[in-house]
DNA sequence: TCCTCAAGTCAACATAGTTGACATGAGCGG
DNA sequence: CCGCTCATGTCAACTATGTTGACTTGAGGA
C-alpha cells in the first residue's frame, strides 16, 4: 500500500454550474469520498484497502458464504477476488472451511480479528452517515433514502 | 479500454443488516454506481472513461483553467493527469494555449466536440438524478442535498 | 544573466481489474 | 469404478489508473 493518508481530493471544488443539477453530480462524487475517506485511512494503516473491506463487509453479513456467491455479490471476477481474499486468509482475518455436506464449496467466515477490522472500518463510514442524518431528522433521512434507492435502482 | 458495458455490480445485494445504518452505506455505494453506470457506458463507447470525463467536466466549468489548477481540483498528480489529458488533446476534445500575459501557464478549453462529449456524459448522470428528485419533490431533494453536503464536508 | 516555477517526460512501481487457459478435486450418474 | 460436471485455485498477459522520484524545458522576473 502506497500511502497512509490520501488527503487527495481535498475540499469540494467551487466550479461554475452549467446546469441546475450539476451541484447534485458533484455532491454524489464528494459524498462518496467523504463517507469513505476516514475508513480508507484506517484501512491503509492496516495495510488493507477498499476491496478488502468490501469482502469483509459482505462476509460479516453472510457468514458461511461460498466463494462463488461472494464473486456474484461483489461483481468481480474470480481472479480479481483471489489476491485480496488470500491476503485476508493469510492475515487470519477470514477462515475458510469445506461445508460438511456440500464438500465442493468453501465457506468463508470472519475471525475475531476480521470482525474487529470490519467493524472499525464500517464504523468510520457509519459515523459520517449518522452525523449527516442527525442534521436533517427522521423525515430528511427518509427522503435521502428514497432518493438514493431511486438512483441505485435507476428505475 | 477493456469493456464497453460493465454490467458488473449487478443489482443491490440483499445482505443481512448488522446495524441500522448498513442500508445507508450500501445505498451510497450503489447510488454512485447507479448514477455513473450509463455515463460510463457512453464514455466507453467513445474510448474514454471516468478520468477523462472528470477533466472535461472541470474544464467545461472553468474555461481557461491552468494545468496546475486542474491538478488541484482533481486531486491527482501531474503524472496521473498527463496521459488522459494528452489523449483529450490528441482527440481534439480540448485545446491548450499559452496565456497572453502569463505565458508560463497553459490554459485549457473545450472544443466543440469536447463540449458535446462532456454534455452527453453529464446528461446521462443528470437524467438519473432528475428522475430520482422527481419522486420526492422539492422538499425531498432539499433534504438529500443537505445530507450529502454534510457527508461531503464531514463536519 | 541567473533563478524560479509551470509544465512535460521518463522510469519504476502498486493496485485493481480484465480474459484465457488450465489444474485439482469432490460428488454424482451410469 | 469410471468419467463427467462443477467449484475452486492458479498462472500468464494485459489494461487502466494511480503513485514517487528524477529530470528537462522554457518563460519571466529580479
Amino acid at each position: 500500500m502506497p500511502k497512509t493518508s490520501q488527503a487527495a481530493g481535498l475540499h469540494r471544488a467551487s466550479l461554475d454550474k452549467l446546469h441546475d443539477l450539476d451541484a447534485a453530480l458533484e455532491l454524489m462524487y464528494y459524498g462518496w469520498r467523504g463517507m469513505t475517506l476516514e475508513a480508507d485511512d484506517y484501512l491503509a494503516k492496516q495495510g488493507l484497502s477498499r476491496p478488502h473491506h468490501r469482502i469483509l463487509y459482505v462476509v460479516a453479513r453472510r457468514p458461511d458464504i461460498a466463494i462463488g456467491a461472494l464473486i456474484d455479490v461483489l461483481g468481480i471476477s474470480k481472479q480479481a477476488l483471489n489476491r485480496p481474499l488470500n491476503l485476508l486468509l493469510e492475515r487470519k482475518l477470514l477462515t475458510s472451511k469445506r461445508a460438511p455436506e456440500q464438500h465442493r464449496s468453501k465457506l468463508l467466515r470472519l475471525t475475531e480479528a476480521g470482525r474487529r477490522v470490519e467493524q472499525k472500518a464500517s464504523d468510520h463510514e457509519r459515523k459520517v452517515m449518522r452525523k449527516a442524518f442527525d442534521r436533517v431528522g427522521v423525515p430528511g433521512a427518509a427522503a435521502w433514502t428514497a432518493v438514493m434507492k431511486a438512483i441505485a435502482d435507476n428505475n
